[in-house]
DNA sequence: AGTGCGATTGACT
DNA sequence: GTCAATCGCACTA
């Protein structure tokens, strides 16, 4: 590797440096499982916002659980972009998701971010959320995205540089990823397309599903 | 125009 | 453990 580019990024707090479009895998398991150990950065009027990844599900092409599996629509269109987008939608009519697109463009496909270990920002995401624990701040994909003030606003963004919310390629480190089935769909409920940082106390959902 | 339904959460028994 | 809130959107007519 270029010396003075390691030096670089080396002093960077917490590897706080955009994950390039060509580093990401097209294929949306495979993205799912590298997105974990890496970074999400929101950059917020207060202050910088962080965390590391910590679980994602995986919506493939032709799931029938996936939001584009019926086609293209006003909402889900973010889907369809390169990959390395921001899909974000509302769920339940009070909690917004944040999803990162995948595959090529016109493929509809995407991963769902569903839990992050704060890193910084902790009291912004404190202030966000209402809440206290560290462990509750970003806890579940809808925790997640009120932490990190995340709504429609942002959708579509590009989340490969730096700008409101992007990505960070975090420490590199080889991480322990546990599988299983994904949580609260009904359709294609059996397929294990949930991936998450195995003993890692940030990690929503029952652990008794935990591989 | 009307209807049904969530990729959830927080409050409560 | 159970359960209702809540509303944008897709689907039917």
């Amino acid at each position: 590797m270029d010396r003075a580019n390691s030096l670089k990024s080396g002093r960077r707090k917490g590897g706080r440096r955009p994950v390039a479009r060509i580093e990401l895998p097209t294929d949306t398991v495979s993205l799912a499982r590298y997105l974990i150990g890496r970074l999400l950065v929101r950059e917020l009027p207060e202050g910088v916002v962080s965390g590391r990844i910590v679980e994602t599900e995986a919506y493939v092409v032709g799931d029938a659980a996936g939001h584009a599996y019926r086609g293209m629509t006003l909402r889900n269109r973010s889907l369809f972009l390169e990959r390395g987008r921001a899909y974000v939608y509302l769920a339940y009519g009070s909690s917004y998701m944040l999803n990162v697109s995948s595959e090529a463009p016109g493929i509809g496909a995407g991963v769902l971010i569903r839990a992050l270990e704060p890193i910084e920002g902790v009291e912004i995401m404190q202030r966000n959320r209402g809440a206290e624990r560290l462990r509750d701040l970003a806890r579940g994909p809808g925790r997640l995205a009120a932490a990190l003030r995340i709504d429609r606003r942002l959708d579509g963004l590009d989340l490969c540089c730096e700008g409101p919310l992007w990505l960070g390629r975090g420490d590199d480190e080889a991480a322990d990823i546990g599988r299983s089935t994904r949580i609260g769909i009904t359709r294609e409920a059996a397929r294990l397309l949930r991936f998450y940082l195995r003993g890692s106390p940030f990690v929503s959902g029952p652990r008794l599903l935990n591989e």
